[in-house]
DNA sequence: TATGAATGAGCTTTCATTCAT
DNA sequence: AATGAATGAAAGCTCATTCAT
């Protein structure tokens, strides 16, 4: 029961539950939600006993959860010195959208595990990520609608559009692996450069 | 015996797949992927025993390509019927994202269960999404290019945006179910015709 | 229940009867006993349904037995075409190998099938074939004893050693498909002729 | 977990194993290999779940190739024992054939478990007992006929049909439970010794 | 006479979890 | 703090058999 109750963590184990979020991620990532049995967590851990993982977990839903905080703290850490310093909203646009593109781009295996919980956990992507991911686009969109950045759009909709085209990167990576995540950046910042802001033809006065 | 050798179906055996078909769509709608079971489903459909399943399908796999294959077909008729007679590219465009739209509205525990079994069964996403449902909007994009209509984008890029923008709508349903569909199309609509057509600038010799 | 109550079998049914058996005879030496569910000797016999075979046998055991009873009759004619018109107990014994070595090596799936079974279903093998296959050597070796071409050894032993000897043909053709047959019935009555015969040296006086 | 990797069995690990394999023998002993399920083994070793049998091994297989291994290791060490010391190869048979009938006789439940598995199992006849088994009398009867006291003969053939001899002791014993096993073996020796050596009648210069 | 449909028990295997040490 | 052992439920699947038509 020592995962339930909080109390200050010793070193040894910090340490122990890290390895076994970080053997976690790589089993999801390898063989899928489903596949990734304690069994094989433990295994891949190098962890004599999957009693091990329930002692220091309270279940799977508890590792799970670990897996999810652990990458969208890192994710999050990421994105925040990234976004730091950008002057206008169609700036911090497309530094969000390549920002977190690369992010994706650089943490594959994190990112497949997320989405595979997501996807099969009991943890429903709209509780988890609605609220935790797709809220600092909505409110970006919404600081360039009242700077007069932005044309009128419903910044929720835009949002949530936004955030799947970026989403779906370890998608289109599992088809194409080689993929020039640069060149996929800078298409959605084009893409969504256009879509958001103010005709230019207005600013010039058509 | 049934399943592996094929025979015409008889009216009888073509309804009890068809019951259990449904039986299974409820079920992964309600519970998810993993929590559906042939026992589940089998209690869902009001059938003796999970053998019954086994008798009228080879296994899990091809229950699941039934749901599959059912529910493609139904969008597919749907689509069809809607896609007819668009004459421009931007206007073939602006229906298959209304039309999208409505049919997932419209159908949306098919659409959960399509989801699920994408994401956990072996369908991969890529293999199966990519070349049944992806492809249509990327031809689309193509013609739009070839006639001049759409900007100069990486059509494969473009298409999976749109794509995942529609796909998305169950997600947002889950989270805000009173949520107005036209208005979200409307919203699709203008964002990706601003994102695909020529600069009307462009067009008016700025 | 048609097959417990015995009455006149019709033209038809006597056919599906052998149909039937033929079928599991095949599937038997192809799979095992194990592998030879209804389902695939139903499969095998082009039948459609499996409640056909229980029909028109009382169930597996029943099955099985007619299998054992058909090919037990086709041995036991052709022995005893091979058997009459033996002189002496020797040459009986001598006709008794190589007659039941050939049957074996051009009957070896109603064998295989005939093995598994014993080795496999209720019918055990000494309530079967000793009464039944061994007995018949037995009576022979008595006679030989009787006449005073035999040595002194006890019957039931020496019977038991022959029969087993031959029925070991199909193990040996496992292992090796292209063994010659002739050359192994000559070892066996070499054998049991030096195993069975007074000694030739008593016979000559030494 | 603890099938997949080998590491040294624990005292209670090993204990385990040894239970359920004696229960798997004494099973298929009494029920024959096809009731052997897992549910009954563990029935009869008091276990609480069949579970716990896939724990300690990997699979029905495995569970049967340690049953195997365990009668023959013990069967070779018997063998081993009473082999030794022997000058003769006409000794050294009749030794082997007194010993293995022996052996048979006071391990009767352990042979019927491995004639079971040999013709069940996926473990062939052939492959088997050939190697295993029937190779040590083969040796032994060349070595017999390169020092000359044995007739010329084939090997393979003579030593088929010595170890077959041997092996249907359990047949025997089903049948008649009560048969002196010494008088068999003495019968068998004889059988053998005059079916192997070389004529007296030649040793004598007739 | 034969068929398709249905049944329920049975199978092996995997799983997360608990527990004594 | 960690381990090996054990548990019992659940999984997908196959089976021989029954039954209405």
């Amino acid at each position: 029961m020592q995962a339930t109750q909080r109390r200050a963590p010793t070193v040894t184990e910090a340490a122990r539950r890290a390895q076994i979020v970080a053997a976690a991620i790589d089993t999801i990532a390898d063989l899928g939600y489903r596949q990734a049995s304690f069994a094989r967590i433990a295994s891949k851990a190098g962890l004599s006993s999957t009693g091990l993982i329930s002692y220091h977990f309270a279940g799977k839903g508890d590792l799970m959860a670990q897996v999810v905080d652990e990458t969208v703290a890192a994710m999050s850490g990421y994105m925040a010195e990234r976004m730091a310093g950008c002057t206008s909203a169609a700036a911090a646009l497309e530094t969000y959208i390549r920002a977190t593109v690369e992010f994706v781009a650089g943490h594959r295996r994190q990112m497949k595990a997320l989405l595979e919980i997501f996807m099969n956990g009991g943890m429903s992507y709209g509780s988890g990520t609605e609220l935790v991911v797709l809220s600092p686009v909505e409110t970006l969109l919404r600081d360039g609608q009242a700077s007069g950045e932005f044309r009128d759009f419903d910044p929720r909709v835009m949002a949530a559009v936004i955030q799947r085209a970026i989403d779906g990167v370890p998608f289109l990576l599992e088809t194409q692996p080689d993929m020039d995540l640069g060149a996929y950046a800078a298409e959605l910042v084009t893409t969504f450069g256009l879509a958001t802001r103010r005709s230019s033809c207005d600013a010039r006065d058509c």
